[in-house]
DNA sequence: CAATGGATGATACTCAGTTTCATGACCGAG
DNA sequence: CTCGGTCATGAAACTGAGTATCATCCATTG
């Protein structure tokens, strides 16, 4: 367990001083505008350690993306179909709360990626690797019908919308408390997918009574429908 | 409307010139493999005429998406909060039919996307753009509340997600008749979030006789949650 | 014919990212 | 202590994308 002599003199180690440098950067003269070569000078590195460290410009913004994948991979292999709903749940906030816990570095970051286009797009990308990562899970919890195949794909959507808009409003100081407002967006989606959408055997002719909030006239077009 | 003495020399526009060398090369050698100085000079314009045209190397391979876009949104444009679930089905049948019009070429541009990292990121990227734009409109067809604004969002990412996986499949020549899994998979996003999720004003006490799939245990958790 | 304007091409520049090589600190073996 | 190896760093040159500038050419128009 070598630390660099650099570290152990200034107490702080060399990606650490990268990551502040190159906010500090960002934040005044603009990211566009901001070189690499820049931000490895004020950092005190060179222009070589820079690359090798964070292998792009644009990696400094996102250091952790891959740790954080494999906690939700973690959490979800952890898993079998009988406790999916709450493996999910939870993968989900795994997520969330990591985030969350970097408190005004992740803001920080949002000002970044709300305002520079390639930005929030690797944002998205790697959004879409966390979409991907639960429809894979989802999916193997079905059977291999393409209406179950579909229902993964439309719900690991759903989750990874859910998350989105929970954290962006978070982000954006719009949200008073995660916790709940993960619970809710989270019940909402497991609302949409737990009843079984797929038609499965039933006895013919059965009759079953619930309570809807529907009116008459959309339960009088469903009716018509089936 | 003057069109270039090549143009009309040659029958084709530069545009499409550098299109077809671009898809060639790129078959043969790989995109990375591919500098734009390669492609213009196969298509027998400079290089500056290649940037002026595209914009960026990753542009030849994607040439309309504004276009398409723009269809979506004027489908979208032209819809009320009644026709809404048809305007949607609609604008998704646009954007479906229209690559799957392309034919060879769309499948071509699929091998590329599923190969390259960079492109697959450029696609998922656009992707996003279609679904910023269905959300905004389920959206403003909703009440504001948070609980609409999130099933908007839900929605918005089922239907380019079921998008997607009917494009993707066809791509793959999985996909016998898109109309056939468009509308099945439309149906199973419809399905998904018509039934009012959102406990709305209903006579206390009316009891609704519906057909289910569910079996009589799924039933009774329902209702013990209710 | 002369003037204008739009499209093209040539050139030079910036910057991200890669590769290669040299240096220098640390560590274990002799 | 010294030699040899390893690893982190730095220096420098290179490739290629994308931008900006300027000259040129050709078709139209007066």
């Amino acid at each position: 367990m070598t630390q660099s002599r650099e570290e152990d003199r200034r107490g702080r180690s060399a990606a650490a001083a990268i990551v502040d440098a190159a906010f500090r950067l960002f934040n005044e003269f603009g990211y566009d505008e901001t070189s690499v070569d820049d931000i490895a000078a004020a950092a005190g590195v060179s222009r070589s350690s820079f690359f090798r460290l964070f292998g792009s410009k644009e990696m400094v913004i996102f250091p952790d993306h891959d740790a954080i994948l494999a906690a939700v991979e973690e959490r979800l292999a952890a898993s079998t179909e009988k406790s999916a709903i709450l493996a999910v749940s939870d993968a989900v906030r795994v997520v969330l709360f990591h985030y969350i816990a970097e408190g005004p570095l992740a803001r920080r970051r949002y000002q970044l990626t709300s305002t520079v286009p390639a930005l929030r797009e690797r944002e998205l990308i790697s959004g879409s690797r966390y979409q991907q990562l639960f429809r894979q899970y989802i999916s193997a919890w079905g059977d291999g019908s393409e209406e179950s195949e579909r229902r993964g794909e439309l719900m690991a959507a759903g989750v990874v919308a859910a998350h989105n808009r929970v954290l962006r409003r978070w982000l954006r100081e719009e949200c008073e408390d995660p916790h709940l407002e993960i619970d809710e967006a989270m019940a909402q989606v497991n609302a949409l997918f737990t009843p079984a959408p797929v038609p499965a055997p039933v006895a013919p002719g059965a009759i079953v009574v619930v309570r809807t909030d529907q009116d008459l006239a959309a339960v009088a077009e469903q009716l018509r429908s089936m």
